[in-house]
DNA sequence: AATAAACCCAACCGCTTCACG
DNA sequence: CCGTGAAGCGGTTGGGTTTAT
C-alpha cells in the first residue's frame, strides 16, 4: 500500500522511553506549549496534538501512575458526575493527579461492570413480541424526578464550593473554573444519554429547566445485585443502563411499588410529589455524601486502599 | 494448562473553543 | 468580522493484563 509522504513522517502508537525523554526535555525548556513545535523542529515524528495527550496523561509531574481510585475519589467523581455531566477535564482539575483520561476510562469501566451485573443478575429475557419498544414509549409515563432546588442564590453556591479544584494540580487551568460546567439540567450533554433514547423528561421540561432530571445518575443508585432486577431491553444488545433504569422504574411503578420506586432514586433528585417521608422534599438529604455513598451497590465500586502515594484530598 | 471473559489503559479521532492576524 | 491554527475536550478503540472457568 502506497503511502503519502507527508503521512509517513507522522509516527503513532506507543511511546518508547526514548521519545518521552525527548518530550520532557522540550517541556523543561519551552514549557507545556507550542506542541506542534516540537515536529516542526525535527524533535519527534508525532504530531502536537500526540505530544500534548502524552504529556498531559503520562509525563507531567505528580501524576498518580498506575495508582488505582481510593475510596474519596470515587466519592468525588461519582457525585460530580451526577452534578456536571460528563465533564471529565473539570472532574479531574479537583482530583489531585488524576488527568480526564483517568476519570473517563473510571468511569466507563465501571459502567461496563454496572452493565454486565445487571445482565447476570436479571431474570431470562422475554421474547421481544413480549416486550416491545413499549419500555421506551412509556418512558414519558414516569413520574417526575427533581433536581434539587436552589432556592437561594448562597445554596447554589454553596452547592458548587463543596468542589474545589485541587490546587496542586498542574492540569488546572485558570479557564478552567470558569469552564466549569453549570448544572444546566436542560444540557443534553450534561445527561451521558444517548441521543437516539428517547428523552426521559416529562413534559415542561422548558417551563423548569432546573428541576430537571440528571438521568445518568441513577447508575449509580441500583438496586442491589441480590435483588430481583428488570429485564434488560435487548439482552443480545449493549446493555443501557437507561433501559434499565427506565424499565426497574416502570416495573416497579407497574407493580405499584413505590418504595422499590424511591429507593431506587437519587439522593439528589426526589420523585415528585412522593416524598421518602412525608412527601415534601427533603433537603437534608440532598447532597449528603455520605448518605449518597451508602447507596451505592456495594460491588459496584472498589474502595480500596488509599495509594501510597496519594496525598489526602 | 488452556481458554474465555473481564478489566484496564494508552492513544487516536472528531469536534469545539479560543486566540490571533 | 472572518479565516486559520492551536489547544482542549469527550468519545471510542485496540491491545495488553488479570481473573475466572
Amino acid at each position: 500500500m502506497e503511502r503519502h509522504k507527508s503521512e509517513e513522517m507522522i509516527k503513532k502508537g506507543p511511546w518508547t522511553a526514548e521519545e518521552d525523554e525527548v518530550l520532557v526535555k522540550f517541556v523543561n525548556k519551552y514549557g507545556p506549549r507550542d506542541w506542534s513545535s516540537i515536529r516542526s523542529m525535527g524533535l519527534l515524528p508525532r504530531t502536537g496534538k500526540s505530544c500534548r495527550l502524552r504529556w498531559v496523561n503520562k509525563l507531567r509531574p505528580n501524576l498518580k501512575i498506575g495508582c488505582k481510585f481510593s475510596a474519596e475519589e470515587e466519592r468525588v467523581v461519582i457525585e460530580m458526575q451526577a452534578r456536571f455531566g460528563n465533564k471529565w477535564a473539570a472532574i479531574a482539575s479537583h482530583l489531585q493527579g488524576r488527568t480526564d483520561n483517568d476519570v473517563k476510562n473510571f468511569w466507563s469501566s465501571r459502567k461496563k461492570r454496572l452493565a454486565r451485573i445487571l445482565q447476570s443478575t436479571s431474570p431470562p429475557r422475554q421474547t421481544k413480541s413480549h416486550k416491545s419498544k413499549d419500555n421506551a414509549l412509556a418512558v414519558h409515563e414516569m413520574p417526575t424526578l427533581q433536581a434539587p432546588e436552589f432556592t437561594s442564590p448562597q445554596m447554589k453556591e454553596e452547592s458548587y464550593s463543596k468542589f474545589q479544584p485541587c490546587s496542586s494540580s498542574s492540569m488546572e487551568d485558570p479557564k478552567m473554573i470558569h469552564k466549569m460546567p453549570q448544572p444546566n439540567f436542560m444540557n443534553p450533554n450534561m445527561a451521558n444519554i444517548d441521543s437516539s433514547q428517547p428523552s426521559l423528561n416529562t413534559t415542561e421540561t422548558d417551563t423548569k429547566p432546573s428541576n430537571e432530571i440528571l438521568l445518568q445518575l441513577s447508575f449509580t443508585h441500583l438496586p442491589n445485585s441480590k435483588l430481583d432486577l428488570p429485564i434488560l431491553a435487548e439482552s443480545h444488545a449493549e446493555p443501557n443502563f437507561l433501559d434499565v433504569f427506565t424499565s426497574h422504574q416502570q416495573q416497579a411503578f407497574e407493580l405499584g411499588d413505590v418504595s422499590q420506586l424511591i429507593n431506587f432514586g437519587s439522593p439528589f433528585f426526589e420523585v415528585e410529589g412522593i416524598g421518602r417521608d412525608d412527601g415534601r422534599a427533603n433537603n437534608d438529604r440532598l447532597a449528603s455524601p455520605d448518605s449518597f455513598f451508602d447507596e451505592l451497590p456495594s460491588d459496584m465500586f472498589d474502595y480500596l486502599e488509599p495509594c501510597p502515594s496519594s496525598s489526602p484530598l
